[in-house]
DNA sequence: AATCGTATTATGGCCTACCAAATACTGTAG
DNA sequence: CTACAGTATTTGGTAGGCCATAATACGATT
């Protein structure tokens, strides 16, 4: 046993969020979950005044979420949140199906016991959270299983660019999720990914994960295009 | 002819570009073409004094570098050039055969022979510039090459992806780009991509363009772990 | 001489205050 | 009722200052 070990232990994790990492989180979140709607503008100094922090801080923040594709600036105008159009948000879809089911074969190709234990552990998890009308659990844990998917064979750039697409279309997959019948067949899909995993099939993993992305697209298009008319 | 296109090609396009976009190009560009190497600090108020512009300005161009994967964050010490270490390097260039492999089939699909003559273009250019011994000019080509890959199939979010990873990459890339031989494999498994598209086979496409960027990889890896003893 | 504590310096994080220019709003005169 | 001038709002950008922390140098103590 190794003192660098024990080092680790010990070492004392400090919170060191700056200012500005929490400021960004609360925007990013307040963004994600629809407390500022798409197309809102976001004046700086009222953002000042409901973060309690100063302008220096709020314009960072508004930059990062920026080139995070969440807000959108418009010259001379100053930023809003970035609206999200339908072909945008297909196309995001489809590059997570490339990149889930890259990762996807891989895991299959690696055919090690412990990620197939770590998946079903999540799925479990998303079976529980729709049993239990749980919406966020489903989004929480949904997230894991890919998280797994990608870091179990280190993947953590295409991890990160998944993530960054992500939260662009975060209110859709909250949609696409309640849909009827979703909590049925994603979780079923899901399976079929793992399953395909534990066979060590990576054509088949692949094919699957890029399936159950296709599903996930499908739906959020018919959930943007039947709301779009209506505003 | 329409009126519209008309103002489309009188339209002044303004500079517009704010002061901050200006610097964000100079220090992106001071790094990528290796004027900060990476490890160098970035010391905020030295960028003031270089750039002619407020503390303000560079803290949010640090910000956004910072969020590309340029710059790194030390806590309590600043920012730093990122520095690319050779797993990063192998995800990056994966991530990019599975994309721009995507996009080659899409082409195919698509069976149009603008694409191909597009494509065809730009592989001259690249060619001409191999043989100038102008690297920059291979570089710029090939990247209008993959350019005109993606967006000839309208996929604008895919191809930003790409170049936000290309960049963290771009002195690897023109460090492969001068290795022997490479002036003739390059364009030569370029030329397989565009065949394959011509012939329409989807299939044949994505394989050439996932090919072309393992090549790339490969040699990467050997001029990165070459030169990492070295330091 | 080795160690320990203290001043100094460099730097990032954060703040306030200010100005110029563009935009949106409003009230008034014709 | 319209046109226009003036006003408020807001961003883009600047200047400078305060505080906390980390590293370094320096000196004192044993």
């Amino acid at each position: 046993m190794s003192g660098a070990l024990k080092d680790a232990a010990i070492r004392v994790e400090r919170p060191a969020k700056t200012l500005r990492e929490l400021a960004l989180d609360k925007v990013r979140e307040a963004i994600v979950n629809g407390y500022f709607r798409p197309g809102d503008r976001l004046v700086e100094r009222d953002l000042c005044a409901q973060l309690g922090v100063s302008r220096t801080v709020v314009r960072e923040v508004l930059r990062h979420l920026e080139s995070e594709g969440l807000v959108a600036n418009l010259p001379n105008k100053g930023p809003i949140v970035a609206q999200l159009d339908i072909e945008e948000a297909k196309q995001i879809y489809e590059i997570r199906g490339a990149l889930e089911g890259m990762a996807a074969r891989l895991c299959a190709e690696r055919g090690s016991p412990e990620i197939v234990a770590a998946l079903e552990e999540s799925l479990t998890a998303i079976r529980n959270s729709y049993r239990d009308q749980d919406m966020a659990g489903v989004l929480a844990n949904t997230s894991s299983f890919y998280q797994t998917l990608f870091t179990m064979v280190d993947r953590h750039v295409a991890w990160g660019v998944v993530n960054l697409l992500t939260v662009r279309i975060n209110h859709l997959r909250s949609m696409t999720i309640k849909t009827e019948r979703r909590g049925i067949e994603g979780p079923a899909q899901m399976s079929k990914i793992v399953d395909a995993i534990r066979r060590g099939d990576g054509e088949g993993a692949q094919r699957a994960a890029m399936d159950h992305v296709a599903a996930a697209s499908a739906i959020a298009e018919a959930v943007l295009s039947a709301q779009k008319p209506a505003e």
